[in-house]
DNA sequence: GACACCATACCAACCAGTCAGTATATTTCA
DNA sequence: TGAAATATACTGACTGGTTGGTATGGTGTC
């Protein structure tokens, strides 16, 4: 494991906020959970907010080796590399760790009025997502406006995220999947 | 105003939940919201959570009673009822009142595994909206199964609260009329 | 001996929820 | 009618426990 108390504190965070959210979430519980003495953690952290700022960093950055490894950029076409990217993303809520949500998404929608430092990477986070899948959009779809491409990007991003959150409500993880190929289906209309 | 203590209370949970999220929202920060004593708090709700579920009830009806005042469903046919409500929807985050937000998404990501009565109530709102929503599909496409409309449903639910999560996250509410614009034009290419 | 790393004890502020008691309607019944 | 009984609405001080964060001292390693 070799795992450093940074690290696994990271990890308790993330699994803690996914299940009781941000403010639900101890610094004490944490440090339960990671097995961690609170000194270690306000060591590594200089506050609850900085620990949740380096795990939701750690998760996007875990998110996107997971989509390098899926290879869907080795993909030799355009819309090829968009169809294998939606198919990463339509699996990707089934994976063996099975994370039960996205910590970017649970941040966002709590903390986004009263937490600036996380709002605002989370913000970020989504505006930097959006534009690789405009990228992918648009070189698929040709043709369409740079604009048109964003505003499929962010509806594809609003379907996955949502679907998440109804999926967590619902208790029906297959919703994830199932919302992700209905976006799939629409894009395809329009490649033809 | 004419608003009882009850009414100006779960105005106050709902307001605060949206802002700070349920765990971060305190008793004490709803009563001085609302102008009210804890003890009149504690009067007539039970607990922290039963005010959070009152004022959900609140909200859901609040929302239905909009969807009627739209009137989609005194519409001549199937599809011009689905069409309707998908422009109400489009615009329902742009209302003068502007809630910054959906409370029934909102509490369900956050607290659907630590409390019970909340989770429970969502669910069952989420199921019944979707069966609202697969139903009126179901008519307007004729054909399809049951399965299919309920699948549809759950995509347009998924897309309206993902993009109110994105909207909120990234300060860019016309995202949501946007995205479901985008499952208006999905729809549409199979009701032809 | 300096520095990263970590443990324990501690703090003031805050938390949800309780309680004893007050004020004012509404109902009961002699 | 009218007094007693009851129910409803409300107040704000209080409690035991938790909160995020600090202070201080110890340990291993270069």
């Amino acid at each position: 494991m070799a795992e450093n108390n940074q690290f696994k504190l990271a990890k308790a965070v993330h699994e803690l906020v996914l299940e009781r959210g941000y403010s639900g979430t101890s610094v004490d519980s944490i440090c339960e959970k990671a097995g961690v003495s609170k000194g270690s953690f306000f060591h590594h952290f200089k506050s609850k907010e900085d620990a949740a700022c380096f795990a939701l960093d750690a998760w996007m950055s875990a998110m996107k080796e997971m989509a390098l490894a899926s290879e869907y950029e080795t993909k030799s076409t355009p819309r090829e590399r968009l169809l294998s990217y939606l198919d990463f993303l339509a699996g990707v809520m089934e994976s063996p760790e099975a994370p039960k949500g996205c910590l970017l998404g649970s941040l966002a929608l709590e903390v986004s009025q009263t937490h600036h430092q996380v709002q605002s990477k989370a913000s970020n986070y989504f505006r930097f997502w959006a534009e690789g899948i405009a990228n992918l959009i648009g070189d698929a779809l040709g043709a369409d406006s740079l604009e048109e491409s964003t505003s499929l990007a962010n509806h594809l991003i609003s379907s996955l995220e949502g679907a998440i959150l109804l999926a967590k409500a619902t208790g029906n993880p297959p919703l994830v999947r199932s919302s992700i190929l209905h976006f799939k289906q629409y894009i395809e209309s329009r490649l033809v």
